[in-house]
DNA sequence: GTACTTTTACTCGGATACCGTCTGTCCGAGTAATTATGG
DNA sequence: CCATAATTACTCGGACAGACGGTATCCGAGTAAAAGTAC
């Protein structure tokens, strides 16, 4: 029971493509690179952010990737529920409904509402944090380091 | 990322010995039976429960398991911590070193902090209950159904 | 110089392979109660 | 009847096979800008 790396990859990426000027973009083969990821399926999780209207993307010669929404409306959790997806972390397997032999078949397993309590409670820290907050802490952290990316930026940005 | 259907079955598992009375102790075999689950698989699940001393085995003719622990002081998340491990939901992969050039090792990550904070929230929840409180469910909502249950544990029980 | 074609550099989506983890099965070893055996 | 041996019914732990999901690679198709070409 572990987190995909994918969210991580994805939310620096998003964090990248925040930096970016209006209009312009940037291609998934430079962001991969910077990530030191793989970057067949780097893309593949940018499509993932595409789907959940997180980013856009232009087709083309000089297309690429940029951000949907507003870095403050970007929230880690909204990152990690379109690359993990909306299924919960808990699945009852419905073993108390054979063990007891209850008819009701929905709401038959003791742990159910415990656990999307906590899952709740989970979610409700990602929810907190956006990639705004998220890019002041690094600012914060790393004034040097945040501006060679965002140098970066600048010279691999397209249009 | 999905929770361990061993934890599921390892809380009934608990519940279902809780009923057992002193030095009395269950078979394996009979509980799996009863969770209706493959039963040289499940008896792994309880050695887990074993090792993390929530129950303990006795070996030889009429051997068995019984509680280790007092039922107020077994938690869920005692159980889910003897299935599921004490490693974290999330790992960062130190992307975030080799995109920055960062020279220190630890906390490179700019998520580590929130996503052990939501951990630590989850987990607080699952630490809320216990098997006593479970058990108490069990009886307010099913009482005929713990009752047979309770019938079975006393017919199947050893020593 | 304009209209058209070709090339180029991207995204998009499917098919597929690899690998680690969870699930499940099997076997031999250890343990202790029960049963069988011999005196 | 008592002591010892054999059987039985459990737990214990390792080795191993299968299923599944996450990671990763490759390929063809679509798209639009740029470059080339013809008149």
């Amino acid at each position: 029971m572990q987190m995909k790396t994918g969210v991580e990859q994805s939310v620096y990426a998003i964090l990248i493509l925040q930096m970016l000027p209006d209009k312009a973009v940037l291609p998934g083969e430079a962001i991969s690179q910077q990530l030191g990821a793989s970057s067949t399926y780097f893309q593949k999780l940018l499509r993932k952010l595409v789907s959940a209207d997180l980013i856009t993307s232009v087709p083309g010669v000089k297309g690429g990737f940029k951000l949907k929404k507003k870095p403050e409306n970007i929230r880690v959790y909204d990152i990690y529920l379109a690359i993990e997806g909306k299924q919960s972390l808990y699945c009852s397997s419905g073993v108390l409904c054979d063990m007891l032999a209850l008819e009701e078949v929905d709401q038959c397993c003791l742990l159910t509402g415990l656990m999307e309590e906590a899952e709740s409670s989970w979610k409700a820290v990602l929810k907190r944090e956006t990639i705004a907050t998220l890019y002041e802490k690094t600012k914060k952290d790393y004034p040097e380091k945040a501006e060679m990316l965002q140098a970066w930026v600048q010279e691999k940005k397209v249009l």
